[in-house]
DNA sequence: CCGTCCCGCCACTCT
DNA sequence: AGAGTGGCGGGACGG
């Protein structure tokens, strides 16, 4: 809004805008980029420059992408794309993860299963939603390799375990900051919730762009929380996503990120996808792959709602590990039923 | 002031 | 050894 056209400043350098180097909008330009018939590869470089970012920020992006199922990598620097058609049965795989894993474990290695049995051994631990508890002293113990140190760390599994969230509690709308405690299980401090939440951020960014989810207030704390909203957008594609609210930023409104370094290197013109300089055609190939996952509560009346989360409540309530986990949870469930009872009652006409 | 989150350093991993 | 990845947190932005 406060930055859409940059003044030329007398120096001839451009004005630095945050807003368009966002994650969200660097998401959706890439998803316009390459989310069109006939893309079988994206190459990271290639990305970069036609989005006229940095690689380090296109692996941010890829990484997320490729946890909803979006794209899987295939070698350095190449990715397949495999379009957001395959966002549902990604999704679909998580939930199922996510209610098999409450009592094992937890994805650590997303791809191949197991071939190294190292691996497994640590998984072992944590509960349905922590990426994994107190590791440090884990590996103290368990002499584990710092590559798996690292994969636990992945944006990519922290995306997939901040989608399991959603989908396998019933808290749809959560802060950040409570997401990155319940990821972090026992372990959470202060400043690893801090280093958490950057990172939730970032996914939460681009997320939103893909009409995952949606950043509001919780209805009692006032407090910044984004809620689930499954893929309710009709398309799915990241181009369709409109905000109504003016003062929400419109990730997808605008197709460049164009690069005003916020500091140190050069001002530079980039221009996005080169050639005919012109928006590409954006064209949701899949629609109807993902009308199966439109939230199932956008038509279901209310009545039989409320009762709904009574029984979901019951039957698939997480098997939390410890009590602080199990109190967050209760906590949710009752702001959520408190909320929802409120606001169906301001909507007799049920059409939410 | 504080929530948000971009930027790029540099550790780690792969070839 | 060099290239590719990506965790991480400092600190800028913006409401």
């Amino acid at each position: 809004m406060s930055c859409q056209s940059p003044p030329p400043s007398a120096s001839g350098s451009t004005t630095y805008c945050r807003k368009q180097k966002s994650l969200g909008l660097l998401c959706s330009n890439f998803l316009g980029l390459y989310n069109r018939d006939g893309i079988e590869t994206v190459g990271l470089d290639d990305a970069a420059s036609r989005l006229g970012v940095e690689r380090r920020r296109i692996y941010d992006i890829v990484n997320v992408l490729e946890s909803v199922g979006v794209l899987v990598r295939k070698a350095k620097n190449t990715y397949h794309w495999k379009g957001l058609g395959s966002i549902p049965k990604a999704l679909e795989k998580l939930k199922e993860e996510g209610f098999r894993n409450n009592d094992e474990q937890i994805d650590v290695k997303p791809e191949k299963v197991s071939d190294d049995e190292e691996d497994e051994k640590i998984s072992n631990h944590s509960g349905l939603l922590h990426d994994k508890v107190d590791v440090d002293s884990m590996h103290k113990t368990q002499g584990l390799l710092k590559s798996e140190n690292r994969k636990e760390k992945s944006l990519g599994l922290l995306t997939k375990n901040f989608i399991k969230l959603f989908l396998c509690t019933n808290s749809d709308m959560l802060s950040l900051d409570d997401a990155a405690k319940i990821l972090l299980g026992d372990a959470h401090t202060p400043l690893l919730t801090r280093t958490k939440v950057r990172r939730l951020y970032d996914i939460a960014n681009v997320l939103s762009s893909m009409n995952f989810i949606e950043k509001t207030h919780h209805p009692e704390t006032r407090k910044p929380a984004f809620r689930w909203l499954g893929m309710r957008s009709q398309t799915g594609s990241a181009n369709v996503v409109v905000h109504k609210d003016s003062n929400k930023r419109a990730f997808g409104t605008e197709l460049t990120n164009i690069s005003f370094k916020r500091s140190k290197l050069q001002d530079q013109e980039v221009k996005l996808f080169d050639v005919q300089g012109q928006r590409p055609p954006v064209k949701p190939n899949s629609n109807q792959g993902l009308e199966p996952f439109r939230h199932s509560e956008n038509e279901s009346n209310k009545v039989n709602k409320t009762q709904d989360l009574e029984n979901l409540a019951s039957n698939f309530r997480p098997q939390y590990h410890n009590q602080a986990l199990r109190d967050l949870f209760v906590h949710y469930m009752d702001a959520w039923k408190a909320w929802y009872s409120e606001v169906a009652e301001m909507d007799p006409i049920g059409v939410l």
